[in-house]
DNA sequence: CCCTACGTTGGACAAGGTCTAAGTCAAGGC
DNA sequence: GCCTTGACTTAGACCTTGTCCAACGTAGGG
């Protein structure tokens, strides 16, 4: 993840050590952790982070395309940091498992022009649920 | 809508007037309203109203299968009533307005078995984002 | 090595939602 | 019709997630 601290010191990032530890706890593929779990793991390292920051960083990696948000009912707000290659998420509806999927066909394109209303469309998220091996059990 | 409160009678609930009104500000096909705009609109008909009841009713509704959450990042749950025919979103990143779609293809069949991870999947939520007529104006 | 703008901090604040104890009332039985 | 009773409702405390702020700290250019 020293990839991504480079990046950032590209756009003029300060390197800090509360921002390395957060792009240390985000290394990975597919791991999709809330905010508080991103602060609990940084606070095993650096104690004295704070939530403000913790939240601060993951909004401004949002926001630079690195970090993706993948919000789900009810539960808080998880950080995928596999933003490079776009995939689509299925959820155990028992314990909340993620994990991620590649459907096949390009679901943004299944959206025909009359069904658009005017608006100018982006983005497409599938979200499967389901129950997963371990709890159905 | 009376005949939501038929099938509610029939599985025994008490026609309370705070749940007839809380059916009657959900009826209506293309209708997605938060839990306090629910409340807003319940209070015009009948003053004393509580916050909690309507969540209640709402939660109570969503259980019986005839209400349907729609939750979208970082803003309140949307409850809505067109659960009988199945259907996805397109959602206004800016003002946060949701239509109705229909989408061509089985999105639920576009998940190969190898992209199951052992998961009984029964269902699939899509979302498409981007920006309303109104908005991009 | 200094300076300063950028970053961090703790705590207050806000929105959305849940829970509870006490009071109310729908509706079945008389 | 009137009682009775358990289901329902209520106000408000409380919780979780997330934002904001003013004061303080420090990375890094000069
Ligand atoms: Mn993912
Ligand atoms: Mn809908
Ligand atoms: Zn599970
Ligand atoms: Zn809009």
């Amino acid at each position: 993840m020293s990839d991504l601290l480079k990046r950032l010191r590209e756009r003029g990032w300060r390197l800090t050590a509360q921002r390395r530890v957060v792009a240390e706890v985000l290394s990975g593929d597919h791991i999709h952790l809330t905010a508080d779990e991103v602060h609990a793991r940084a606070t095993e390292r650096l104690p004295e982070i704070s939530r403000a920051t913790v939240y601060n960083t993951l909004g401004e990696l949002v926001s630079l395309g690195e970090l993706l948000e993948v919000s789900t009912d009810h539960r808080a707000t998880r950080y995928d940091p596999n933003a490079r290659r776009p995939h689509h998420h299925l959820l155990c509806d028992r314990c909340g498992t993620i994990r991620d999927v590649h459907p096949t066909g390009d679901a943004l394109s299944a959206l025909p022009e009359s069904e658009r209303f005017g608006y100018t469309v982006s983005d497409v998220a599938l979200t499967y649920r389901g129950i997963c091996p371990n709890c159905a059990a």
